[in-house]
DNA sequence: TAGATTGTTAATCGATTAACAATC
DNA sequence: TAGATTGTTAATCGATTAACAATC
């Protein structure tokens, strides 16, 4: 069943049901249907059941969605159901923060281990783990089994350190750098750029602004 | 000839040319085709030309785009030519690491305030700026002509903080806490939920190695 | 002028929504 | 059984790509 590829659409929809549901879970609501479910979250009941069906029957006729089981099944389909060891490399204030997040723990995200040039911060402690020098970053993706670099450096080493983990066991780059990284295909890249997130912001607020001024 | 609405497919693009616009530009480069851009970006050249004619015509046929103009237009659009005044509202290892984020400067977002429940966090210093109480929120915001705030606070109080910031002066919000917010349309929110992206990540992962397996 | 490249229209592709038969 | 709601097919909508005439 597992046959055409899913549409990254769908992909980026999936953790947004997730959360829903795992708040319908804790509140104890037993089932659910596609059209409470799209009240809810104010998308159409039709996408919510065609999304679903791209993994299969979830659901039952009459009845509607099993909200535990829905939960369970998504967990699944986004992989939070296993480990993933990850590392953080800058140990600035982004990166310290992310690492001091707890609830990357909860789905399965372990923060093992973090990097810096600045020899200023190496051995400093961030929740455990103690920033350690460039140097031994090969060494300990390969011994501590590490699957998710999160890059919280400034751009211009961002690029080569890219490289540097291209050589490496390394499955995916979380990349808060503000470049565009070229990896091998082998190797998962989802970038988290905060200016451009902020300059959308800013479009939509000018553009706000002057709808107001000629209606 | 701004009539038709833009539709958010393009805006999302616009800071991602406007990158590398700037790289091109500091580089010393004078003129672009939309061929070489397309080479560069890896996006095609057709998807270029259209997403800026929505704008009107910034090029010139037989010549191509002139860097700097088009990059100064595209910060027009994008309304970085101007100030934006912002306020962090959570000062806890995120809120700090934005308030500490200097590149935010250099577009037009000026970091005016911040704002935190804790106690022991009120007075603490934010490169120059200090953290206040909550109950001084409102007020602050009218005073300092704040455009934009930053929600950096755990889900359980950001939909009430919404609430309140709804009913002020506030064009914007900038939303890291993991709920969607409810506000009226004049306010425009743009999230961005960290966990989500991290699923897609996990997601992507897992995907591959399947791939790999039943190939 | 000839060559290059845009602006723009038309064709294609994919994603969303609507509709409804299948079925619990 | 009758009512409800899914799974799925068909229709619509929008976004991307291709093509080419306009024009520098």
């Amino acid at each position: 069943m597992e046959d055409r590829e899913i549409s990254q659409a769908v992909i980026g929809r999936l953790p947004r049901y997730f959360r829903y549901l795992g708040e319908l879970k804790d509140e104890g609501v037993e089932r659910v249907s596609s059209q409470d479910l799209s009240r809810l979250m104010k998308v159409t009941a039709s996408q919510i059941r065609q999304d679903f069906n791209n993994f299969g029957g979830f659901g039952q006729q009459g009845y509607g969605y099993n909200v535990e089981y829905l939960y369970n099944e998504i967990g699944k389909i986004l992989g939070i159901d296993r480990q993933h060891n990850f590392i953080i490399i800058g140990a600035g204030n982004l990166g310290r923060a992310l690492g001091n997040y707890m609830n990357f723990e909860r789905r399965g995200f372990i923060f093992c281990g973090m990097f810096d040039v600045d020899p200023e911060l190496i051995g400093r402690d961030v929740r455990g783990v103690s920033v350690r020098p460039m140097e031994e970053l090969e060494g300990f993706i390969e011994e501590n089994n590490i699957d998710i670099a999160v890059l919280t450096i400034p751009k211009a080493g961002a690029v080569s350190v890219a490289e540097r983990l291209a050589r490496t066991r390394i499955k995916a780059i979380w990349n808060f750098a503000h470049v565009d990284l070229n990896v091998p295909d082998r190797i998962q890249v989802e970038n988290v750029h905060l200016s451009d997130s902020l300059m959308k912001l800013s479009y939509n607020i000018n553009r706000c602004a002057q709808e107001q001024e000629q209606p």
